[in-house]
RNA sequence: GCGCUCGUAGCUCAGCGGAUAGAGCACCAGCUUGCGGAGCUGGGGGUCGGAGGUUCGAAUCCUCUCGAGCGCGCCA
């Protein structure tokens, strides 16, 4: 915010230079930034203009910086000064007074002190946790739900409209699930699950709760065990602050006959067909095409269940290589049944109606998925062929490509397509996490089958933050504590979660760090009430403590932050400003007493920055899924 | 073999083109006749895995290399 403000200040002082000659009319393509710097001795604020700019002026550096400099130390409402440093660093030392100023318009939009209005509202699709409907959600899948969750937050609030979607992994056809229900059915029957069925004690539990299905056709049990399972992955969910606008269902695309449909339409775009042979790309490194092969379609394979007794007829390929990928997919196979990713290339299509008129794909996926990205990519390249704008590439085909595509249109247009998708979908990719426990890894799944599962994690920490707390505080206690580790490491880095410390006592606890200096600032504010001090914006030029200052660039820098996560994703960054915002309080407030009866006008104005510093507290932990306590 | 991700303080991790690389924990030394000490202040501790390159400037970008994790089904 109040770097939006100088990066303000500097457009307008480098047109005064070019109006008065000073400096050439290019210094308006100079790219401005304006940032903190990391030592504080080098001022409240830098800028490298005239760095960046040297090469694109034709002058050197500590010129330009000079020219600037003298143009905006002028400006001695803004600022204490303006020193030239290094190679030519422009260090802003701002003044105090204007720096406080923010503090009001930080009360004067209250809540809405976070919500950011972008260049261009967005209109996103976010689908995230989309686990089997076989199990409960694991402490594994709870990364990507406290992130999923967290970045949708983010999204919202830099001013984009956000729809977030759970994909039901329900098609009955999937070989996981008919499994599934088998071991519930032998369940219900008295008989041993089969050997590579489900053994963990939930699916005794849902068994238990199907009694009445006790001989019913297996279709009927899958269907009522899988939404057992899906009803306890919700309530899962909503105690770990998860909420979904749209459960969507693959099986219903099958329903409606999107996915028959959607394939009919991939064929008369000759992007799918009967040949029988697939192709496949061997890259060298560095991505190099290093053989394009046809091969032969392999009919000895035996492992397949041909369930549906149909017999064979001619398996549909999706030519996915066209677009990207390393080889051919399966879009229905020789008995019949239709693939996984057949459903997928429906699904992807559908998902641009939610919201309505979508403007782009986000889709968080588990480390196990990595190798999915450029399967997905070609779904939506293939599918959204005729939407996107052909490549201009004259040169004539490559060897390679002579294999790939019929001619150098097919192949512009491929190439364009494959270009769509990357801009219409991101796959964003969450790293495993390792629970520690004892120093050791802690195992997800257990020799008898049973499994870590998230809503357990929630009630051991909760349990033991709040062994006397009701129900209630337990589960907001634990998911407090879970989201905030999850969310304190990027998500595209392996991570380490330290069970002992997350459960133990809370003083080494990040998380609590943070909520005390919320529950401060509410406790400080009661005691000043109760003298009849309140805040007030009357007197915020009193504000010029360097801790206060400190405070107040802290606070201001909330808006940037949540721009720069909604562009790169890191939800990460948020959890760190949390613990930095709440650093700079815990600072200033050892420092400088806020409430004095005897001084009433400095309390007035300490007590607006303590609400301005609430307010941006509050928000923060409400993008991160976190409470934030007015006591604890 | 190919691809993705990661190697930063004793440990867990930030930083991802800027000036002397940061925080927490652990270790050491301090702060309270006052608003919540679940706090604050200071100190020691690093050839940012290694080697080249790009440029005014590299932990950050590129190439190679070593090491770790994961992924490459007519499973989902």
């Amino acid at each position: 915010m109040i770097r939006e403000a100088l990066e303000k200040k500097l457009v307008t002082a480098i047109a005064e230079l070019i109006s008065a000659g000073s400096l050439p009319e290019t210094a308006r393509t100079v790219r401005i930034e304006v940032d903190a710097p990391k030592n504080p001795d080098h001022g409240d604020l830098m800028t490298n203009f005239a760095m960046v700019g040297s090469k694109t002026l034709g002058m050197n550096p500590r010129a330009v910086a000079e020219i600037l400099a003298g143009e905006l130390g002028s400006d001695t409402e803004v600022f204490a000064s303006v020193e030239i440093a290094g190679p030519g660093f422009l260090n802003f030392r701002l003044n105090p007074a204007w720096v406080a100023g923010f503090v009001a318009s930080v009360l004067e939009r209250g809540v809405s002190y976070s919500h950011l209005t972008p260049d261009q509202v967005e209109k996103i699709n976010v689908e995230f946790v989309s686990v089997n409907p076989n199990g409960p959600i694991t402490i594994g899948s709870g990364r990507g739900a406290a992130y999923g969750s967290a970045l949708c937050n983010v999204l919202e609030a830099a001013g984009h409209e956000v729809h977030r979607e759970y994909y039901i992994n329900d098609g009955v056809n999937s070989e996981q699930m008919r499994l599934f229900a088998e071991s519930v059915k032998a369940l219900l029957n008295g008989q041993a699950v089969p050997d590579n069925g489900y053994k963990g004690d939930y699916v005794q539990e849902v068994a238990n709760g199907l009694e009445h299905l006790k001989g019913a056709e297996l279709a009927t049990i899958q269907k009522a065990s899988q939404d057992a399972m899906i009803e306890a992955q919700r309530t899962a969910l909503e105690h770990f602050r998860v909420n979904f606008a749209t459960w969507f269902s693959e099986q219903s695309l099958h329903d409606a006959g999107e996915v028959a449909r959607v394939i009919g339409e991939l064929e008369s775009k000759h992007v799918a067909d009967e040949s029988p042979f697939r192709t496949k790309i061997e890259t060298a490194k560095g991505g190099v095409i290093k053989s394009v092969t046809k091969e032969d379609q392999a009919v000895t394979n035996t492992d397949d269940e041909d369930a549906s007794g149909e017999g064979e007829q001619a398996t549909l390929w999706l030519r996915s290589t066209k677009f990207g990928d390393d080889q051919d997919r399966v879009l229905r196979r020789r008995d019949g049944r239709l693939t996984y990713i057949a459903s997928d290339v429906a699904y992807h299509k559908d998902k641009f109606n939610r919201p309505a008129g979508g403007t782009k794909l986000i889709t968080v996926l588990g480390p196990d998925h990595h190798g999915y990205i450029g399967r997905l990519t070609a779904v939506v390249a293939a599918m959204f062929i005729d939407q996107a704008t052909p490549v201009d590439d004259p040169t004539p085909l490559t060897e390679h490509e002579e294999i790939l595509f019929g001619n150098v249109e097919e192949r512009n247009r491929c190439r364009g397509a494959q270009a769509w998708a990357k801009d219409h979908l991101t796959v964003q990719i969450f790293q495993i996490v390792r629970f520690m426990k004892d120093g050791k890894p802690a195992p997800m799944r257990k020799r008898d089958g049973n499994i870590y599962a998230l809503i357990d994690l929630i009630k051991e920490i909760g349990e033991e933050m709040r062994p006397n707390g009701t129900e209630e505080e337990k589960l907001q206690a634990g998911s407090d504590v879970a989201r905030f580790f999850y969310l304190m490491r990027n998500h595209d880095t392996a991570m380490d979660f330290d069970l002992e410390l997350a459960t133990k006592q809370s003083d080494e606890n990040p998380v609590f760090y943070v909520q005390y200096a919320h529950a401060r600032i509410c406790s400080v504010i009661r005691k000043g009430a109760e003298s009849g001090l309140a805040a007030s914006t009357a007197h915020l030029g009193l504000l010029d403590h360097a801790k206060e200052t400190t405070l107040i660039l802290k606070i201001a820098e909330l808006r940037d932050e949540i721009a720069q996560t909604a562009s790169d994703y890191a939800v990460n960054r948020l959890a760190n400003y949390a613990l930095e915002l709440a650093r700079s309080y815990h600072s200033f407030y050892d420092t400088c007493r806020v409430n004095q009866p005897e001084n009433p006008e400095l309390s007035s104005a300490r007590l607006a920055l303590c609400e301005a510093t609430r307010t941006a507290l509050h928000s923060v932990l409400g993008l991160l899924g976190v409470s934030a306590p007015q006591e604890m």
